[in-house]
DNA sequence: CCATATATGGAACGATCGGTCCATATATGG
DNA sequence: CCATATATGGACCGATCGTTCCATATATGG
């Protein structure tokens, strides 16, 4: 079947350790002997392998969205309601306050801000990212209003919207050295807004 | 008093025009080709009047953080209320959907997020100009306290970490694409949590 | 009008960038 | 065991990076 010698590398491997690269620098910042040097490869091999650098990223970036929303639906699926997922997952962020996980924020919310609206591969697959992150909100968001803990008569999208913008704002308190206490209480508020009802008229 | 050649060029035009390129581009991304070009001066001359890059963003990221203070104080003078105020802001950042302005973002977001825990000078001057933003809607909560819209038993600061983060976040929004209806959404979300009294118990 | 001081234009620097190329190594199918 | 096919290591490419340097231009103080 197979011809010729056989890869010395796991491709796997390679992709994951080529995404705490793109993850630690960004995608420009980024350099291929960074990329070389934590995937533990030749530079013909990655070049073999993965074609180019932006090839790379996306597959880079491919893996982490599936590997967080993995996470994110068992943590979902694990919680005793979906108000209660949403509390522990902005909790827990605001708790990773001063951490050096802290610092590296999340790779889709920093793809998006470094790619911004260009139009090449890398950004439009960073921007299709936080839109699947913005979709899940919304699941869970749903989830919630089926459980009685969010008015039913609420725009979903909307709310889902609402915490998109406060995870991407989180992050950025955080990266900017936000304490523990601070990013405790902007989420506190964040989440506030989930629990009323809308105003009157 | 003066001995030697004249600049030939206003120090003030050129800082400014180095600002636009490091708000466009990044402080990594923005080259020093690119700041010649636009400051339209030579090589020679960026070096004699601003020492180097790292010292010209530095001076570019002042200039940029003064003229929005200054910026956001006026308007906050000239609005009917503090409160008044924060809406308009919010939603007219949120109009800017779609725009080329959205795409740019904010100078100050931009690098807090792009320079994020760095201990150099830019990353720590970043970070004191998001604290700057902090302390500037922490008054305007504070007047709007006085003013009667929002409760003065809430933390002012709580409720200024909670605006920044939305500000921060509906940058992000606006940078990947996010509609004018979503982002109004959204920002109506967040604007909802101040209108309101703290939950009972 | 000359000595001096600053500004300017542009060549040049070493380092690094992403990417290519080729000789060599190592597997398999016949 | 040889022909073939793929993988690998590393030299090498042109482009670009931020920065330095020097000769030249242009002002002022004496």
């Amino acid at each position: 079947m197979t011809r010729g010698r056989p890869l010395a590398f796991s491709p796997d491997q390679a992709a994951s350790a080529a995404m705490q690269v793109f993850w630690r620098h960004g995608f420009e910042a980024a350099s291929t002997r960074d990329l070389l040097e934590a995937m533990a490869i030749s530079r013909s091999s990655l070049y073999q392998a993965f074609g180019n650098k932006e090839r790379l990223f996306l597959e880079a970036l491919r893996r982490y969205r599936e590997a967080l929303l993995a996470r994110l639906e068992r943590r979902l699926d694990a919680a005793p309601s979906a108000m209660a997922f949403l509390e522990a997952l902005f909790g827990d962020t605001a708790d990773e306050a001063g951490s050096d996980r802290a610092a590296l924020g999340c790779l889709i919310f920093n793809s998006a801000t470094e790619l911004g609206q260009r139009g090449d591969p890398p950004a439009e697959q960073a921007r299709e990212s936080l839109a699947t992150i913005s979709t899940f909100f919304q699941r869970a968001i749903v989830q919630a209003q089926a459980e009685g803990d969010i008015d039913p008569e609420r725009d979903a999208a909307a709310l889902a919207g609402y915490l998109t913008m406060g995870m991407a704002g989180l992050r950025t308190l955080l990266k900017s050295g936000a304490d523990a206490r601070q990013a405790r209480q902007a989420v506190d508020l964040l989440l506030e807004t989930l629990k009323r009802s809308p105003p009157e008229g």
